[in-house]
DNA sequence: ACGATAATTGCAATGAGTGCAGAATTGCAA
DNA sequence: TTGCAATTCTGCACTCATTGCAATTATCGT
């Protein structure tokens, strides 16, 4: 890695921590791009070159349940339905999740509960993910969804997943117990996924 | 209705109808408010009194599906599943719906495909109907489903609509035969809702 | 017709985001 | 090491959404 590549990193994360610093300091409509590159001591016009817009800056990494639920659909096993693949992906990226964990992550996850801007921008982000899920979800079971059933699919799963979640951290000092928030969110979506066969 | 009120809800109309034409001459990043204003004949602030922000011009009824699944959740017979009754509230706003009619409602899909502002506004709301859909399912269904259930349940229903909806609508010409639209996004969600049981 | 209430509007200000051009840095080859 | 090319950084000026404020105007109830 060149030198360039490596400063470039270091002030983005250096921009990334600074807004994490000060939207817990004075939340999210509180705190300007001014603001932010100021405590990262850069222009204010650089902050633009590394990321888009202000809500951005609150998802610095890619989703880790994209990447486990692509590697859940390429390592399914014969006969396993495609909602139940997605199933699993959750049940592995529970198991050594670091989504929830962090400043970044809590402020995020605090933000997406109070600012509509970053709710909005959570679910642009996650409906792209979709996209990418139902694509390899499709190639995968080519014989048996169309890409609207794959789509449709993915969506269900994403859609359980996300209202589950939202709810559990409607609650009041949800965020103090990671462990005890995924599990829940895991048995509702599986529940929700999985109704009982008609009487 | 008083004078009042009627020259509000005329005043509305017409600044929805300035916008709808607009967004579709010269898109929707391409107008401004203080377009839309000169169209619709009104000062550039009094928008604001109208519309909280340029995206809610666009959705400036309340979401018909909405009230669809409160009445039917009311509506449930003995015995039937939630995911059931939501799947059939879908059947019922299908067969008589103006959703997809009309000039404000084509501009609309199309700019939810197009704009990022747009679509992440029309999640937003969705998300927001959601948390009523699920308020009022776990009153039926008390006995049954935990708040977090009944919200994960109506996640996955209102995930799995909006996911085959967006994969149909990236089809070209998708706009030109709503019904057909209507009926395969019925079908996608229908299957993925209701998978067939493990073998 | 008259004071109370609500709606409209212009003005000024804040803050996000963008295009541009010049200065500073870094990469690479001679 | 030096010098040129590619890349970054930054300030400046500008557009536009959105908001607070205060003056003005329209509508209401009596």
């Amino acid at each position: 890695m060149t030198l360039r590549e490596r400063k470039r990193a270091r002030t983005r994360q250096a921009i990334a921590d600074a807004a994490a610093q000060l939207f817990a300091e004075r939340g999210y409509d509180g705190t300007t791009i001014a603001d932010i590159a100021a405590r990262a001591d850069i222009g204010a016009r650089t902050f633009f070159s590394y990321f888009a817009s202000k809500e951005d800056v609150l998802f610095p990494e890619g989703d880790q349940r994209v990447a486990a639920a692509l590697a859940a659909i390429d390592d399914r096993r014969p006969g396993e339905r495609p909602i139940d693949v997605l199933l699993r992906s959750l049940r592995d990226v529970n198991a050594d999740s670091t989504e929830m964990v962090g400043p970044m992550a809590r402020v995020r996850l605090e933000l997406m509960r109070s600012t509509p801007a970053v709710r909005g921008r959570a679910l642009q982000l996650q409906l792209d993910s979709l996209a990418v899920i139902a694509d390899r979800l499709h190639e995968a079971y080519a014989d048996e969804l169309t890409p609207v059933e794959a789509a449709a699919t993915v969506g269900a799963f994403v859609g359980a997943v996300s209202a589950s979640l939202q709810m559990l951290l409607a609650e009041e000092g949800a965020l103090d117990d990671p462990a005890t928030l995924q599990r829940r969110m895991l048995e509702a979506t599986t529940r929700a996924l999985s109704p009982a066969p008609r009487p």
